[in-house]
DNA sequence: TTATATTGCGCAATCGATTGTGCAAATAGA
DNA sequence: TCTATTTGCACAATCGATTGCGCAATATAA
């Protein structure tokens, strides 16, 4: 019977069966240099003692531990935690585990993760920086100690390192398309930290559409580092209260704009009659809101398969000829009545 | 130098030092055997070598990972996102890493993760029980491996096992009785399965509610397992068209809630004056629905942390005598639009 | 029948850190 | 001064799995 104290080894199954412990395990690789009969034997009395492979062990041995490290700024993000989700399901399948980190949207708990994770042997590393980071010099810890990296959404760096992003620029692009097309004339934005790529190209494709319009870009119109339900609502503040108003916002975050929408209701402001609102990342909130608010749709859950597909399938490459990719996933615009219509429409 | 290729061992400082590398893993825990003068020199040399502990070596000498295990259904339910996040902070404090796993709320995923835990000998489980899961029989082989576990929320079992839970029967007590005090008479309840603690609790808070009030229980306004929007319109059609229709819904989830609202307003009733309608646990859409819905706070954070903060305690006592904790957290209700008043008042 | 492959498995080192034991030198006590 | 204790470190086994090498025994070829 298996012993319940300590865990069957396959030094136990060697001795039952006379053979060595190197016997045994190369009979459970398949190793074609064990006869088919002790390999059979050694299986099923690793089947009926309930046998299972010390990970620590072989890890040690072989260097490789089955683990993946994920790095994100905070897990109770609904995006992030879509992804980890994505990931969890896809590494799982492959026989991986998942290891989480969350970097408080700090950059010295960052550095502290991907140390953290290069100690623990993970595998591969799956990272978004945090809205501190200004550079991936942190991933050279990880990159010298061979540990393969995938980025994804927040990316940053020279591009050496695979990449899974959304069209940012072209959500934005299209988002403002829209709001141009019902009329909207004197369009804001809330962005983020330009130095972060998904920011930039949102803006990007914000200044990109109104030229496009041939619409004038007001630098006046431009607010960095509005992220935040309260950042938004003293934006909108500012904004309104000044004697050029605009007639729309599109904000870089779904939760500015829930801030402007709210700070707009409050002060009689009809939307979007009068000001349309639209945000990014489809947070499940913005479909209940009152109106309820445009987004872009950013798919969180299909992001976190493709950078685990990405990881895994460099992390098992034979070849050591490594070519970074970057994933870029199609963006999808949705129109909620925040963006149904506007006065200025014909 | 460091060495970029290969990490820094004990073995590479004893060498550099002309001592053993037992003296250096000695000097690097404080051992009191070691001279200061040894040991100053080693630590420095450390320090200059960037050393860190290989984990696997160290794990596998010592039987400790610092590394606990955290089981959930889904990774991207924003409760248990938040629960996650409460975890890891809490821990990463203390040291130890978090390995994620979700179950998809399948009793045969909640096995396999456990199994997987204990494989990768992570120092601690925590973990919310799947909706298939009806006992706690499969934690044994944790047990086996004396790896303590602490449930939360979703907790089963005999109770020889840490948990950590909301005060769930308070909760719907309160709630129900919220909703007696606005004058309603005609409760109806949407539940979940029963075998679990947080749906048979919160039924029980609901029946004993309405004896308190003398309210008649009437086992046709008993709705098990309407957890889902889609299950939440589906019981309210069905609930309506009777001729026995309710004046209320409490329902143990918000998602189902959110359901009953969308059909209430989609079939012309009025909420709250003409029927009122109460969740639980707060989803962050419950606050901008129209009206926005009433619901119980389910702090995850704060679970998050409580859960790690027993688990952290049994591992690291001393002494083996373990009696099981039960930590209850209060229970905190929310009022909004959707249970403001009714008719019925006074 | 003899030379050559192939098959089947054992031996022993290794991954890096930990720890019980032993032994010599330094210090303290008598 | 001589024994007893303490201090400082080395030796070697250990955790469990992996893997290059070697050596028989069997199978195949000549």
């Amino acid at each position: 019977m298996a012993n319940k104290k300590t865990r069957v080894t396959i030094h136990d199954i060697a001795r039952e069966l006379n053979v060595t412990a190197s016997t045994v395990s190369r009979a459970l690789q398949d190793h074609p240099r064990i006869g088919a009969d002790t390999r059979e034997a050694i299986k099923s009395l690793a089947v009926k003692y309930n046998y299972s492979r010390n990970m620590l062990a072989s890890g040690l041995r072989t260097g490789r531990m089955n683990t993946i490290g994920v790095i994100v700024p905070r897990t109770n993000r609904h995006f992030f935690s879509n992804v980890i989700g994505g990931i969890e399901s896809y590494v799982s399948e492959k026989g991986y585990q998942v290891l989480i980190s969350q970097t408080q949207e700090s950059y010295q708990k960052e550095v502290f993760s991907i140390k953290a994770m290069v100690d623990a042997h993970v595998d591969g590393i799956i990272l978004s920086v945090s809205l501190e980071t200004m550079d991936d010099a942190h991933l050279q810890l990880a990159i010298d100690h061979k540990i393969p990296v995938v980025m994804f959404d927040r990316v940053i760096g020279s591009g050496q390192i695979n990449q899974v992003v959304l069209d940012d620029y072209n959500g934005a692009f299209n988002a403002v398309k829209h709001l141009l097309d019902l009329g909207c004339e004197r369009i804001a934005h809330f962005g983020g930290p330009s130095h972060l790529n998904v920011y930039n190209d949102r803006l990007r494709g914000y200044m990109d559409a109104l030229q496009s319009g041939n619409k004038p870009i007001n630098p006046h119109w431009i607010n960095n580092d509005v992220l935040t339900e309260d950042a938004g609502y003293a934006a909108s503040e500012t904004l309104f209260q000044s004697d050029n108003a605009p007639d729309a916002i599109f904000a870089a975050s779904d939760y500015s704009a829930l801030g402007a929408l709210l700070w707009l209701k409050e002060n009689g402001y009809k939307v979007p009659e009068e000001v349309c609102v639209m945000g990014f990342s489809n947070e499940p909130f913005t479909a209940f809101t009152t109106p309820s608010i445009s987004t872009v749709e950013q798919p969180g859950g299909e992001m976190g398969r493709m950078a685990a597909s990405l990881l895994i399938g460099q992390i098992e490459s034979e070849n050591s000829t490594f070519t970074p990719q970057k994933e870029v996933l199609k963006t999808h615009v949705i129109i909620r009545e925040s963006s149904k219509f506007h006065l200025k429409q014909q």
